[in-house]
DNA sequence: GTGTAATAGTCGTGTTTGTAACTAACAAGC
DNA sequence: GCTTGTTAGTTACAAACACGACTATTACAC
């Protein structure tokens, strides 16, 4: 009864998935436990302290996340006053975001976490498979399959 | 201002994430498209169709689902008649699910989608890379940092 | 100027998820 | 028998998300 010809555990797509699942999953328990945020809004964290001041909107190109997801992160955000927000002179729909002293700290914190972290995560593999897998990865990511059968 | 000592384009599970969303996506459209399906059904669907009959807490074992998910997932594709429940006679607690005839053609389908689907995925690599790829992936899942600093 | 389209960002609503509490059935000790 | 603990699966409620509709502003055409 049972189907072996197709393994699951060999999808790529389900590969893919576990995989981000559970190396997300001690991290995501870091800036959630110490700072309270969501993966949301450390995301839009980081790229505020890896590019300085954007807009919603290019952190939204970058990351490639809804402009309605972020929206809500720097709302949080702002609130408890990691971010902070300012109305452009000439355009005035468009916001700059930069990190406060509060949240350059924060970001500072979780960068160091981060690095140790990936370290740990990738200390099974060499120099070489590394580079390869986020090169696969990132070929991955910008190669969506044009797939309408 | 900007920080680019730590770059989050290679922060791995950040590239996994974004790997395993854009590799999920199209095919997504698939299951939902086709048979109105949500991700954990399909993965329900699919552990089934290569294993047989299966409980509920087996496939959450195998396909590290928390049995909710799993709970919620069964109840919607017996709903919809893809999935059949039988109560064991021995321990009344455990149900035997199985699919239906309906619930094996869908699985037919998706599954052929699927291998086509992958072949796309994976045809800008070599062999070799894809072996390299999956066996990282399955290293990453499977070696969950211990990490609390 | 007026009208139309485009862009930046927000809001509202239904859906999905996560967490914990719950029921029902079994098991083991006494 | 009666307790205590464990397991299978469900339910309840709050948190998070997706998607579309919305406001405000700018740009462009005429």
């Amino acid at each position: 009864m049972p189907d072996s010809e197709f393994a699951l555990e060999t999808f790529l797509p389900y590969l893919l998935n576990q995989a981000a699942e559970a190396s997300s999953l001690a991290f995501q328990q870091v800036y959630k436990d110490r700072y309270g945020m969501l993966r949301t809004e450390w995301r839009v964290l980081f790229h505020l302290g890896l590019y300085g001041s954007m807009t919603a909107s290019e952190i939204g190109q970058r990351a490639r996340m809804h402009k309605t997801k972020i929206s809500r992160a720097v709302n949080r955000l702002s609130k408890r006053r990691f971010v902070e927000r300012v109305r452009d002179d000439v355009d005035r729909r468009v916001e700059h975001l930069s990190l406060t002293v509060k949240g350059r700290a924060a970001y500072q914190d979780l960068r160091q976490t981060a690095e140790r972290y990936e370290a740990q995560l990738l200390a099974p593999f060499t120099v070489k498979e590394v580079a390869l897998l986020r090169q696969a990865l990132g070929k991955l990511t910008n190669t969506p399959p044009d797939f309408f059968t």
